[in-house]
DNA sequence: CCAGATGCTGGAGGAAGTCAACTATCGAGA
DNA sequence: TCTCGATAGTTGACTTCCTCCAGCATCTGG
């Protein structure tokens, strides 16, 4: 039975090891032929191209404090890429529009991410058809946990103190 | 052409996302059950139980300037995690040895690690096996890239500047 | 033995994160 | 309708993390 467990913490030990070298690899390229900050970088790709997203949703796809990503914003703003909208069905919401500047922006780092990815690259295509549809069941599965966990503290969330900060 | 292009660019993404899913979720319990900070956690698992690891290998491991990981360092010592011991052969490097303590604790984190991963076990065994033999290749592949920059840099640093910082 | 290179640490300064308080707005009920 | 509690975003104080530079101790090649 230590081998399932042992499997399983090394598992997620390469899952990660993978991940982090990526994203210093992008980061790097990002940094240095696009001028953006790695958190910068971040929050343009949680953006959605196509519809307004409020300030909140992208802390909490962030996973950050609501009032960590207002300096963010403001420097997204000043670099003209994202544009501050107050929602015209609730005034108090502010959401962000990604411009056509930060369109063209999100297609440079698409590009980087698909032509610059060593470790991908060197999978063969069946390889990859199947490490994404591996990851696309993890990925939901970790979105149904979640989803669940959210249920089971608002059930209890009402005779406890109030939630507050992430998710 | 567009189409591998934003196949890579969306595994990518897909790559990160349930890493830094599963890392906010370990760094949650790793705090809540053993009090230990992500950083110092992300530490104490890169170092090797059984050989001691140099300041400065660590800070490598870590991506960080090596007078970042002085203070954590510090912290874990002070938990009694890990022990700094001078290197006989070369009394400027200092080597982290983790004691049994140490050895105690990372040990509760690979249970946790083991046994509480949910979107790696909603995969079946021989999921998580292709998995693993997937993520294997793409290492080895992000680590021999690392390789050959490293020897690129090295054979053009003679007539270059020093190189310094992260890897 | 000496000069340059290397390893660790301390301090200054910046970036990023959390929490609490504030303003503006919404929604439900008296 | 008006008021009260809840919510969205921002601000400010504070902490933590990180990098660069300087400094000290130590190694290594000539």
């Amino acid at each position: 039975m230590a081998s399932e467990r042992d499997q399983l913490a090394g598992l997620a030990q390469e899952v990660m090891d993978v991940s982090l070298w990526m994203a210093r690899h992008y980061n790097q390229r990002f940094a240095a032929d696009l001028g953006l900050t790695d958190t910068l970088a971040r929050s343009l790709l949680q953006l959605d191209p196509d519809h307004p997203v409020p300030t909140r949703a992208l802390a909490s796809m962030l996973g950050c404090d609501p009032s960590n990503v207002t300096p963010f914003v403001d420097r997204l703003e000043k670099a003209g890429l994202v544009e501050r909208q107050v929602d015209p069905h609730d005034r108090r919401v502010k959401t962000l529009v990604v411009t056509t500047e930060g369109r063209a922006m999100l297609e440079r780092m698409n590009d980087i991410r698909g032509t610059d990815s060593p470790p991908l690259q060197a999978l063969t295509p069946s390889e990859r058809d199947t490490l994404e549809k591996l990851l696309g069941k993890a990925w939901t599965a970790a979105k149904a946990y979640e989803a669940e966990q959210c249920a089971r503290i608002q059930g209890k969330a009402i005779e406890d103190k109030p939630i507050r900060g992430k998710v």
